[in-house]
DNA sequence: TCCTAATTGCGATTTTATCTCAAATGCATA
DNA sequence: TATGCATTTGAGATAAAATCGCAATTAGGA
């Protein structure tokens, strides 16, 4: 779709940014999600920087990584294979889904049989075998939302609430 | 939760390490899997090691790292996640899902309708706000079936064939 | 028990992400 | 359009997470 879309083209979101005091529309923001807008795949945080650096010689990698933090809690970008700060592991037993918080990152279990038969990818995914499933819900979760205030992402312990 | 679960229990999936000549079980994979089994929660790399250094003092947290990552391609794990080495980002648009080799982590979009409506988690989730969801399809891309020996996955540059 | 391939430990190194704070900038207001 | 203040940026240091190389050790079949 619109392949040079994002050259200067009004980029899905970006009013978002700028919606009540307090979020500034930069030209280091706005750089970032063109630069992500362009491409088709799943970029990591220090391609875009890459891409955006073309355009914006100077940039530092610090503004493209805050961007995309201010981009993803404004809901205009997304976090794809929700990472932490750290991969998560677990013993694969009873299907189940998990939540993760967008704010705080917390991940916490879901059962729910509902979900447990979805329609495989079928013919859509020529050559790639499945082996298991599982549904991600984004969204806020509890703490989260009755702090109104900064949610607490301060340094890399940002399990704050997680269980444990 | 069984506070000493795992003790010399035989845990579930063990006897997956070591079916052909090839995966030795060794002392120090039995541990981070019966750490991880003990745990309720999704801990990181890092966590693992901690718990397992505490039972065998000495162990290197690379030992954790490697044991981690046969057992996810044995199938005896998983990463929950699903996190390269970097968190990879896109706008999201149009409602879509993802697959994803276990073995290189390419990432590849998958537009599916019959998954655009899931029932949410409902009740099951009280107090957590859903803002939006995907489908995760974990699996074995077609360029890793067909290299049978070890898949490309040297150093960072794992996106190998991921479209870019 | 012996042999060989595979794994481990250790430390160095790379990669990814975050922090500090003075200088620059967005933007509401006049 | 000019002014003022709160927010953001740049640069480099730093922290956190993951990986690498190689000699010594170990698992497991013969
Ligand atoms: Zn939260
Ligand atoms: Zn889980
Ligand atoms: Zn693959
Ligand atoms: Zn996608």
């Amino acid at each position: 779709m619109k392949s040079h879309a994002g050259r200067r083209a009004a980029v899905a979101g970006l009013e978002g940014l700028c919606p009540r005091r307090g979020l500034p529309l930069t030209v280091q923001r706005r750089a970032v999600l063109e630069a992500l807008a362009a491409r088709r795949d799943h970029p990591t945080a220090d391609q875009l920087y890459e891409d955006v650096a073309r355009r914006l010689p100077g940039i530092s990698r610090a503004t493209v990584y805050r961007a995309l933090e201010v981009m993803v809690r404004a809901g205009v970008v997304r976090k794809v294979w929700y990472a932490g700060a750290a991969t998560r592991f677990e013993v694969p037993e009873r299907r189940h889904h998990h939540l993760v918080c967008v704010l705080c990152d917390a991940v916490v279990d879901l059962h729910q049989p509902a979900l447990d038969r979805l329609p495989g990818p079928g013919r859509a995914a020529r050559g790639f075998r499945v082996l298991d499933y599982s549904v991600q819900f984004m969204g806020v979760c509890a703490q989260c939302a009755r702090s109104t205030k900064t949610p607490p992402r301060q340094s890399s312990g940002r399990q704050s609430h997680e269980g444990k």
